[in-house]
DNA sequence: GCATGTGAATAGATTCACAGCG
DNA sequence: CGCTGTGAATCTATTCACATGC
């Protein structure tokens, strides 16, 4: 619309960072707190005050030299970029114990993402109830996302099974992937995939543990 | 000890993709597949060859050139490189729904990294069994580190009580610790920490989703 | 005066492209 | 000849440092 407000590419980096500053400024909305500067915000991310600059300036000029930012006007700003405003629902398809947590977890849903349906294959699970949706098959996934306006799916089914349901979600309309099996798979170039897999963030940590164990024992 | 095998510093990124091939490999393995090059395993983690090369070669010279990469071997020195050797003991604290689908997410405990111990501070939990495991309070920690040889901890308790949770664990004497609690915790220099934060996840998936959908229709 | 916003400098990661070796 | 291993080139992200404007 408006041509002004140019519309710029925000690096990837600073995409995973924003929800942080989104979460803290709301924070300090509860707490009453008018304006914010960089480097208080930094404090509370957990990041340096430059990083918060640049990052915000992505967003456009909303900051007061001398002054700070405003929590409120800047959590606007944010919301609108973010995509808050606009209740994406989710649905979460495998009801595993990982599933069952996610739909429980209070995060999911709590700011702009209303888990909205859910989803699995196991004539076990479908027509349980699990924190208050029943559970239906992945046969209606077309028609639930329809009919709830679903725009994110969440995968928490066994690997094996994984590019199975991208394939049906894909094909249902969802253009908004977050996979927690632990399996490589691929997506429509017009898809967002993000992938998250517990088991490697131990391995990782697994790998500087033992780094961390080695060298110490080196120093003898 | 030995001055030949240099110990390379390893970067970040090239360490969070390590585990990604070792699972590769050990599939390739189970496959009775014998060598692999760089391209194929590109393929299967989903990065591009070069990636692959030049992330093994922190690891040492371990490729036959105009052939590829033994499996086996190669398995065994990243076993060794991500110390998937010494099966260090994982401890979960917070045994709400995700703590409770992470003692039961096989793939935790899976590779070289067995739950040893669960804990929770609500006296209604301490004494039930999850996962084959007695919940103990958390105020045996200590005890329970020492005894089974504990090197990682898990938070997976609620933000307001992470930091409480990671001292805790500092003073008992675990030194790499993974946080699911939507909060910023500090640790010492000499402890490694890493977050993992799904409700983020969702909303960086969000934004992408939201971008994607004004950009479509600021094309009308 | 003080904190933002941003060019310029630095650091880090990815990719290229090819020499070197089996 | 084919594929690894790696310097060099490129791209991305972080940090610095200061001019700018409230």
């Amino acid at each position: 619309m408006s041509p002004a407000n140019s519309r710029r590419r925000i690096p990837e980096a600073t995409v995973a960072r924003l929800p942080v500053y989104h979460r803290n400024l709301s924070q300090l909305r509860e707490s009453e707190v008018a304006t914010v500067s960089s480097e208080q915000l930094a404090d509370l991310a957990g990041v340096n005050a430059a990083k918060v600059r640049k990052d915000l300036s992505y967003l456009g000029s909303y900051g007061t030299r001398g002054v700070g930012y405003e929590v409120e006007y800047l959590l606007f700003q944010m919301d609108r970029e973010l995509g808050l405003a606009d209740e994406v629902g989710v649905v979460i398809v495998g009801l595993g114990n990982l599933g069952q947590a996610l739909a429980n977890y209070a995060g999911f849903g709590a700011r702009g993402f209303p888990v909205a349906a859910l989803v699995d294959n196991s004539e076990a699970k479908v027509g349980t109830v699990v924190h208050g949706h029943d559970v239906r098959h992945l046969r209606e996934l077309d028609q639930l996302v329809q009919r709830y306006n679903i725009g994110i799916g969440v995968i928490a089914t066994p690997a094996d099974a994984a590019q199975d349901v991208v394939d049906r979600l894909v094909h249902a309309g969802v253009r908004s992937i977050l996979n927690f099996a632990p399996m490589l798979v691929s997506v429509p170039d017009d898809v967002t995939l993000r992938k998250v897999d517990l088991a490697l963030e131990l391995q990782i940590l697994g790998f500087y543990n033992h780094r961390e164990t080695v060298d110490v024992a080196a120093e003898a």
